[in-house]
DNA sequence: TCTGCGCTTGTGATATTATAACATAACCAA
DNA sequence: TTGGTTATGTTATAATATCACAAGCGCAGA
């Protein structure tokens, strides 16, 4: 598992376009460069940059984003703006206090929908 | 915007499930009994239960449930167990508090993958 | 240096999930 | 009863994602 210049470049999509992208996105601005890019290129980079913490999904959207707290694997809070975009990445939500007594979670997925300041 | 037959259905079949069910799957089982249903036909359903508080869409898994407390139009909190495939839904977790200042939230989406008190 | 192994990428096909667009039918109020 | 609204039927296609197998690359050890 190494960081490569194809997946590099994934990662500097990302973070250029600084919201959440469609993986077919990704993969049309990779074809105007490259020309040979296919679904699994970009699903593949995506999956590496993903399990090692570089980029997030963004569940309800089908689309992926840089982390903005680069070497931190766990999950992230994500507030995403409805009307421009923009998300705010925030780490270290408590656990929350009405789960099932017994469950062990693994993973999580939170994503807040809304205005962001700025927008209303 | 009433509830109808087919609506019914679906509901109901999410309800037998008891569990996240896929939009083809219950497809399936629709044509099993109908023979002509179609995509529009379950996702239409879909939409409308979801718009009226009946069910829920678990997004990271692109599936459907019964919502666990009928009547409550607002986000849900999903504890799925990975092993069993069981959900717990809760609601009326507090406002994050590490939330950005400004944030106005519409809609959120919390879901906990993990392992259920009986499966570890 | 060579060789073999594991990881990465290329490539074509296909699976899965979801919606668009337009036609028909059912419901219900005026 | 008629006209508008909501719901469903139907065909096609868009959007998202994975499989399977081949080829390349990089490096550890013979």
């Amino acid at each position: 598992m190494r960081m490569t210049p194809l997946r590099r470049n994934v990662l500097a999509l990302l973070v250029k376009a600084g919201e959440p992208v469609k993986a077919y996105d990704l993969l049309d601005q990779m074809r105007s460069e490259d020309g040979s890019a296919k679904p699994p290129t970009v699903y593949r980079s995506l999956d590496f940059l993903m399990e090692v913490g570089l980029a997030h999904k963004v569940e309800a959207l089908n689309a992926y984003i840089a982390c903005a707290h680069c070497h931190d694997k766990g999950g992230a809070e994500l507030y995403i703006c409805g009307k421009c975009g923009s998300v705010d990445e925030r780490h270290g939500a408590p656990e929350p206090l009405n789960a099932p007594t017994g469950f062990e979670t693994q993973r999580s997925v939170v994503e807040h929908y809304g205005l962001c300041a700025k927008c209303h």
